[in-house]
DNA sequence: CTGGCATTTCCACTAAGTGGAATTAAGGGG
DNA sequence: CCCCTTAATTCCACTTAGTGGAAATGCCAG
């Protein structure tokens, strides 16, 4: 009754694009082919409808069909696609350069992430190597959003409302350490708020500390700092936080100032 | 009559679905926010129909809204899905440390690049430069089919009737030169099928050798080896493409054995 | 405050999409 | 080699879900 009406002739969208994304999505790393019955199933879709779309969306390039083992994978499309995104990135497009700069002067890996759903995805990331090595770039990586420092830290940013809905969600999926996952959460927001930033060491002997973006007009971001091999210390914490929140401020005042296109 | 209907309740796909995924695609390089207006005009649609695709399309997290602009652009989450793209092709993972460590041996940038209609786009290039500069890599970054030498390679590798239908459209797109284009086109598509591999200069000194890798259940791809700061020459053309074959049928080699999983 | 432009909502219409059932195609033993 | 199992695709009657023109709303600029 007051259930909105989904899918009717207007407000709220329109179901078989919803579907078709969400076939996409089905695909993620680790799952590299899917065929039709495995997407109906992930995505809880008919059998035939889930055919017919995958039909549109080979025709449409965004995926491959592999005739021989009867399924499918992403398409080369996606990456023009994700290409187009970063290179439109205002955000990126500003603090790219001065994050490189930064990963060579402080000697650690730099990173920004936004949310999708409830994962963290990298625009960039920076990873400091003496030797300048090549695998810099993992853009499009994901990684959970309550057990990460840039997950906290955008948490941190957002609005209050939105960041209980997320809560929730964790405590949904989350199988086990549930109670004490979210207070660690909640007290790494509490640290953002007081300090500007949180740190959290989510894998083994690497430190990362990060701090939100709160910018006009686009999703909140979070910035972050880390360091391999090394053990977790309130001293080296605090002094890659103070490096963190300087970024983040100098990396606002370039964003104000060249926003007003 | 003949006219075989386009949706209907099957064969042919999903209309919304294709115009939703064809909104996506209206954001290009260069294009980094569209107003619903925009997007009815590049994509031929009613407003009111725009205005509801991107609704769904927000909702499903590929575009974001800015609201002071009254416009959109794309979301992170197509980042993380080319990623995971990336991630899944076996073409790539098979070749791309081959095609790094070729490309410090050789001492000269390698790509790996497929079609998205009528462009090629790279899923890897691996730049050489002397000091190992962070930017390698431009994963989904477009080049135009017809005037590339890895263009040229994916046209002689696919199977002729795709070829013709491509070289149409090329016609028909072209503003200037056409006769003159095709002819060349025509040129390294004979070229490939003599010697392997075609040449191609379509920047100013950069020096560009590229072949097609045909293989079973994956689409046609081009690898490429390029040189800058050169003088177009035969000799050189012929060394990079001798380089280049070898280089290419070790990689055919590779995925032979590592296909059937 | 008013006029012009752009976007969103409304709504009657019906084509387009749906999904269960039937059909076809694809391996895998026997 | 052929039958049998399993999965994908096509059919088709049904009707909901999407459409697009027109009206309404919202937004700035002057």
């Amino acid at each position: 009754m007051a259930q909105a009406r989904r899918y009717a002739g207007g407000v709220d969208g329109n179901r078989s694009l919803e579907r078709g994304i969400e076939i996409l999505r089905a695909f993620r790393p680790g799952v590299d082919t899917l065929g039709n019955g495995e997407i109906a199933e992930r995505c809880g879709l008919p059998r035939s409808t889930v055919s017919r779309l995958t039909r549109t969306l080979v025709n449409s390039g965004m995926l491959d069909e592999v005739r021989t083992e009867r399924s499918y994978r992403l398409a080369a499309s996606v990456i023009s696609i994700g290409h187009a995104m970063r290179t439109g990135s205002p955000v990126l497009n500003a603090i790219g350069p001065m994050m490189r700069a930064e990963s060579a002067k402080r000697r650690l890996n730099v990173g920004l992430a936004t949310a999708d759903r409830t994962m963290m995805v990298y625009l960039e990331s920076i990873r400091y190597s003496p030797r300048a090595a090549l695998r810099n770039v993992v853009a499009g990586q994901q990684v959970p959003m309550e057990l990460t420092s840039l997950g906290r830290a955008y948490l941190a940013g957002i609005a209050e409302t939105e960041r209980e809905r997320l809560l929730k969600l964790f405590k949904r999926r989350s199988t086990a350490a549930t109670k004490a996952l979210l207070a660690d959460v909640r007290r790494s927001i509490s640290a953002v708020e007081r300090d500007g930033y949180c740190a959290v060491s989510w894998q083994p002997a690497v430190l990362a500390v990060a701090t939100p973006m709160v910018l006009d007009g686009v999703p909140v971001y979070a910035l972050n700092m880390s360091l391999q091999n090394v053990d977790r210390s309130d001293a080296l914490a605090s002094e890659i936080g103070s490096y963190l929140n300087a970024f983040a401020a100098k990396c606002k005042e370039v964003l104000a100032g060249r926003e007003p296109e």
